[in-house]
DNA sequence: TTGTAGGCGTTATCAG
DNA sequence: CTGATAACGCCTACAA
């Protein structure tokens, strides 16, 4: 042993090319590959203390690191978690993606990001179908781009989701139904009897979008008014003024508008503005996020703010609650997370 | 063979619980398990056709997919990149990701994100480091927080750089001289002679923004002017109006703000308007990005464009390079990536 | 043209 | 208390 910490003083401490193994840990130590395997895992109390703090110090030195690929062959899964990201119109998604990688590092994991791309559902799926087959990861979080057929293939694939399975109200989840009742019911109170909702146009498919609409179709039935018109909004301020001046052709004013995020609506805004129309008065909006610049330009816009980190806590919850052993989580959205913030546009 | 066929048959065709694995598909196709792996791997001119396209068949029908932990322990590495993101403000960083993301997954490659967090450069390095070595990703993509020293030891430890290196101008890579050059040069012909740089607030460590700054000094100075002042811009209407309130007061108007994005281009600018104060005119606002809700809002805003496509090409090219076997990469930013583009704000 | 054997680094089981 | 042994799924010489 002598011998071969003289050997291994003369290379760098900390650093050696191809990390150090355990077999290395092993033989430096002078004691075998499963004790420091035993050692390292924390099954400290059944050796003496002299050989645990050897292993240690021996491993500290020799900078090892376990190999992931080791541990997933024997252990059958890694310790890798999926999330899958929808193509949709999601405020935020950096600051979700980035909360949630932070709390899956915090027990251990890490995060391989999972982005919908052209090609359809089922071409998506497959290739998520690929990747956990490939990866055996430790788990599926899912932001939303999933059907409940899918997450159940998953699922029996042996691969846990993660993340809260949405509790839908006639296929709508939860959070887009605060969402877009919140938007049409503030609507409602501020007067407007004719509702529009708003589209960002050329998401390639928004089953969000889709689905908010949905709600503010049924917020009208139910007070009696008529169907809401529903526009496509480019992000341009000409494109924009086009969609906003066929909608006011077609349906007159007032007309109340639910976007289907902040940058809709401030495109709607400025643009009925552009156009000669009261905002608000001949013209109501409202965004979602509240987030953006939306509190900055005048007028200021009205929108259902919801905290990032408020709306993704059952995910962090649940993810605790698998990986981390920590309590069974709420399961269902906190009250307060959706809030209608009143600006100048309604 | 026949039996086993037989017994396969029963189960469903595609699936299998847990999947199968290339023994599997060399025990039904009647081969050896080498045999498999050749042909699956392309070596396919050495075998019979009638073999080759048994076992492609059978592996079809079983649903075989190579286990990553398996081929990265004999492989020596995973197929995983490692990307890295600063925490800082950059401008889309989603589209970036997802772009990246997707030109990994064409040659076959999954994204890990790594998030820089709160804790210093050191703890967040520590902490790549760990994930290389654990993971020993095919490769990394830094998006810029990484310092030379840094790169150059992951480097040495036999995980290659993906990313081109930035070539530094005076400690400032070129796209952000770009962009800073530009935004002061904008308001020089603009008739601007006092300048000033607005920071996003309360983020918590931007070396982006401090690059840009010194930028702009740098052409104060080559045109003779004072150094600019520098303001710290929090994204509410309150705090912004704060700021250039105070800019206005120990700097008089007219003054040129250059701004590190859209987000407080738009604060400055409708700052400027609630205090009264001309823009343009009194004051001159250019941002960075031209992505976000700039070009919707009146005055329209005045920014220097990037097309994050053309601005991660260098990257997809070095990736394809180095991953998928394409022509050697340009290497350096192209001419147009970033424009200027002439708002109502200057 | 195909099969055999060995090893990548880890963990679990069981024997000492 | 500690160590030998056997997988996990894959790839690649080398042998036939």
């Amino acid at each position: 042993m002598s011998i071969e910490s003289e050997r291994l003083a003369v290379l760098p401490p900390t650093s050696r090319r191809p990390g150090a193994t355990s077999a290395d840990v092993a033989r430096v130590a002078g004691v075998s590959r499963s004790t420091v395997s035993h050692i390292l895992n924390g099954q400290v109390t059944r050796f003496s203390e002299e050989t645990v703090e050897r292993v240690r110090e021996t491993a500290a030195r020799l900078g090892y690191v376990p190999s992931a690929a080791g541990r997933s062959l024997v252990l059958g899964r890694s310790d890798l978690v999926v999330l899958a990201v929808p193509n949709t119109t999601l405020t935020n998604v950096q600051d979700i993606i980035e909360a949630i990688a932070a709390d899956l590092d915090d027990v251990g994991y890490n995060t391989v990001v999972h982005f919908d791309r052209g090609g359809g559902p089922a071409d998506n799926l497959a290739r998520l179908q690929h990747l956990v087959d490939t990866l055996r990861p430790a788990g599926l979080v899912d932001l939303g781009s999933l059907s409940p057929a899918a997450l159940d293939a998953l699922e029996e694939q042996g691969c846990p989701l993660l993340s809260p399975r949405p509790r839908n109200v006639r296929g709508v989840d939860e959070g887009n139904y605060a969402i877009a009742r919140g938007q049409a019911e503030h609507l409602l109170e501020r007067g407007y009897t004719t509702l529009a909702y708003a589209y960002l146009v050329d998401r390639r498919d928004d089953p969000f979008g889709r689905m908010r609409a949905s709600v503010v179709a049924e917020v009208c039935a139910d007070a009696g008014l008529a169907a809401p018109a529903t526009i496509s909004v480019p992000l341009d301020a000409a494109g924009a003024q086009t969609a906003v001046c066929e909608l006011l052709r077609t349906r007159g004013a007032p007309v109340g508008i639910a976007c289907s995020n902040d940058e809709v609506a401030v495109a709607v805004a400025f643009a009925a503005l552009a156009l000669r129309a009261a905002v608000p008065g001949d013209v109501g909006v409202v965004g979602v996020g509240g987030g953006s610049v939306g509190q900055l330009v005048t007028p200021r816009l009205s929108t259902v703010t919801f905290d990032v980190r408020t709306s993704v806590s059952s995910i962090r919850q649940a993810i605790g609650h698998a990986l981390g052993g920590a309590e069974e989580p709420a399961g269902s959205v906190p009250e307060g997370t959706f809030t209608v913030l009143q600006g100048e546009t309604t």
